[in-house]
DNA sequence: CTGTTAGCGCCTTCAA
DNA sequence: TTGAAGGCGCTAACAG
């Protein structure tokens, strides 16, 4: 059986509140009674019980993460962001993995009642129908990270400047010579999806028109997010007549499936096609990918520090920390073989 | 403020042990007094406090997975199996990511105190000197993932058969004609280490004395884990005259240091050279790389019900269960070049 | 400064 | 079958 604080007060012959002061670092704790509760802490190896702990100070302790895990990597990277900087609070972690719409009803739903945790990370999962009530109605500070509807302003929110990224991925094309670049990405037009393909695409818009060029429609490409149909989409692009010179994929693992096709239709990349991905996951280095790296880990960490925040004060209003890219210049990309005169 | 129990005694008109009677289904309820308790809860969308309810039960509901969450890639999938196992039951999961070894120390130390979980995951870890009689101490029940030394006999553990993995994927390069099979690994030579490496060898060494071969020694090159490092050594092996013809590397990452080797030095995988890694990482896929699976989710899957069942049975002897592994061929893998006659 | 007391919300006897 | 009471270990308010 553990010590209780019961036990320390009796050895120290002192009343169990003052303990607790001692435990507490209280300064109404003469020297000499420290020590002696000190040494009673020592000799009995005593640890408070962290569950007596919140029951009386009616806190959990504890913050959640809602995550996708594994179905895309960057959110790995997140969660070890998140877990490190809660690593030196008070707070446990506690995860969840949510892999089908069930799971994430419930899990959102279960999180979000009070009583079960103190705060709530909700990470790389836009809301779909009724969720963002749940969310609106949620008694637990929520957090996003990398949840970057516009419906979701009124949240604190940790995003990346997607528009941004992808005018800068655009212009990296533009600057080797590039004058036909296509997009491929997951569909946007659905009311309550991940925009972050579409601001993408906006920056992509914005750069091409600022160097003069008028984006045509075949060159935006999309479908479902995944290696083999971006393998297609990109198969599709690349049989134009006219084709891009230069490909920007709105994630790795989509750039991953464009060098795919580029390989099975003998091209070479980069002579014949440059390639650009978006996330820089660890594969991207291996493989050489050009890319655009948002800062994963410390989106995670200013997450916790968000959370940590609205936690402390319930009625601060909600601030949202926009975390910028950078383009990380691989061997996928270079200037067009043939130039592009008009 | 949350509903507690006491309100929807008050509402239902019973008192209150009777509601606890009925959140926990006792059978000795009469139905229509449950009833009545029912539509108390539900008018009131009581949820009973998880904290309160740990504090009377005496157990923490909790368990704790600790990992190096991302130094290797496996270790994410078998999580994946531990949150999706616990998932289906009453206990929380909170994760610990352990990347230095001050952290390791602690962490451990903390987890098993008691009062603070009611059981612990450690996953691939293996133990440093002194965290044995940390772990043989401990109060509460540990069961280790991909923890393969002799030393740890006598806990519960998950572990996959490295010999037989060793020799499955040798024997699949000799039957394919190789009679120079490199190996590459973490060195093993220290007592207290991670001996997947060290047992992989033996299953090579078997496998190909099996063969009537006599492994060079020259063949086994090791160092510190990582993909330079492996290419290092795989630049060095294949600078040996009588090189060998295939290189089996005892994890996917090392393997993929071989393969750039090979690519430095003009050699064509698998023309000039089969390699086969070890795990079957998400990126092994990709790359066509040939290798031997483990079922990693399935170990997090099984660990978790042997901790279960540690916790249900304190006094139930310890357990081991070894899952198989499975060579999946794939492009990198073929006949040697040059036949291979004595 | 320090000891005592009253909860925190729930579970579990013990009686009735 | 049900109600009431005691206790889980700790914190905080109140006396002294």
């Amino acid at each position: 059986m553990p010590a209780t604080i019961r036990d320390v007060a009796r050895v120290a012959g002192v009343g169990l509140g003052t303990v607790s002061r001692v435990i507490n670092n209280s300064p109404q704790v003469s020297d000499p009674t420290r020590r002696r509760v000190l040494e009673a802490i020592e000799a009995l190896d005593f640890h408070p019980s962290p569950i007596a702990r919140r029951l009386s100070l009616g806190k959990t302790l504890t913050i959640a993460a809602i995550a996708p895990f594994f179905t895309r990597p960057a959110t790995v990277e997140r969660l070890r962001g998140v877990e490190l900087t809660i690593a030196g609070t008070e707070y446990d972690l506690i995860v969840f993995s949510v892999e089908s719409p069930e799971r994430r009803d419930a899990t959102l739903r279960e999180v979000t009642r009070s009583q079960r945790v103190d705060g709530a990370l909700v990470i790389s999962l836009p809301p779909r129908d009724g969720e963002l009530e749940t969310l609106q109605a949620s008694p637990v500070p929520v957090v996003l990270i990398d949840v970057n509807n516009p419906e979701m302003e009124g949240f604190s929110r940790v995003v990346v400047n997607d528009f941004e990224g992808g005018r800068r991925a655009t212009q990296h094309l533009l600057a080797l010579g590039h004058r036909r670049v296509g997009y491929i990405s997951d569909p946007f037009d659905e009311p309550f999806l991940y925009t972050a393909s579409r601001m993408r695409f906006q920056g992509y818009q914005q750069a091409l028109q600022e160097a003069g060029i008028e984006p045509a429609e075949v060159w935006h490409q999309h479908g479902e997010h995944g290696r083999y149909e971006a393998e297609r989409l990109a198969i599709a692009l690349l049989s134009l007549q006219n084709a891009p010179t230069a490909i920007f994929a709105a994630s790795d693992t989509q750039a991953i499936g464009v060098m795919e096709a580029a390989r099975k239709m003998g091209l070479n990349v980069p002579k014949d096609l440059s390639v650009v991905g978006y996330d820089d996951i660890e594969l991207a280095e291996y493989m050489g990918l050009t890319t655009v790296r948002q800062p994963l880990f410390e989106s995670g960490a200013e997450g916790v520090r968000l959370l940590l925040q609205a936690i402390a004060d319930r009625s601060a209003p909600p601030r949202t920390v926009r975390l910028q890219t950078e383009v990380i210049p691989r061997r996928t990309t270079a200037q067009p073989r043939d130039g592009d005169a008009p």
